[in-house]
DNA sequence: TTGACATGCAACCAAATGGTTGCATATTAA
DNA sequence: TTAATATGCAACCATTTGGTTGCATGTCAA
């Protein structure tokens, strides 16, 4: 389980908007998804293939059309293992940060 | 406040290293910081940048030293505002997925 | 069966990315 | 003052990225 894949997928706005799009209306297909994006098809299906990839969604032929769904699941897990890490401390680091930048700029 | 410069900058392993060390230990230096790296001074510089614009980190010069700190608030901010998104309706899309999964693979 | 529709695949391209080397500048310490 | 130290800046380079166009394949409906 890299991480690595899916911090790199959610990198691009592009994917980001993706993601939005099947937490809004889940299992959609390739045609649906491409609606609202002002790119090609083709373009699309490079972003799905990163971030089925990344394991953020998951694909399920049906007939000639292509249902995507959205995984949470490695979202959920940089959200435990990476962000709850820095969560944990934010108010140190902060009262840190304030502290020094109260020292040298007075 | 783009949000997407901190998820462009959190994209690559370097910087997420960069991130942990500082979160051992505030306040490094960049010659500190270049220590464990594998890649030259002016490549840490580079990442630092990138970090810096994204306001994940914040400097302060010392004399001929820059010390560098942790800004935890964009992480805190992507946490809250977009996962906290996904999580709220993780077990939802998870039984959804599922539910299709069973459905197509009998 | 045939045509329309949904998706797949590959070659190509410009721009961004992540790294290097070389040299310049500023500060501290001897 | 001078030498060592810490960082800054710029040019350059290979690879990756994000997009395109063109064509192929598979499936449904008339």
């Amino acid at each position: 389980m890299s991480m690595d894949a899916a911090f790199r997928a959610l990198a691009d706005p592009t994917r980001r908007l993706l993601l939005d799009s099947l937490h809004a209306r889940n299992g959609q297909t390739l045609n649906a998804l491409c609606e609202h994006m002002e790119m090609t098809r083709q373009a699309v299906t490079k972003h799905l293939a990163i971030l089925e990839e990344a394991n953020l969604v998951t694909t399920i032929r049906r007939g000639r059309e292509k249902a995507h769904y959205l995984n949470p699941v490695p979202i959920n897990e940089i959200a435990e293992r990476w962000i709850g890490k820095f969560e944990r401390h934010r108010l140190n680091a902060l009262s840190d940060l304030k502290q020094r930048l109260e020292r040298e700029e007075p």
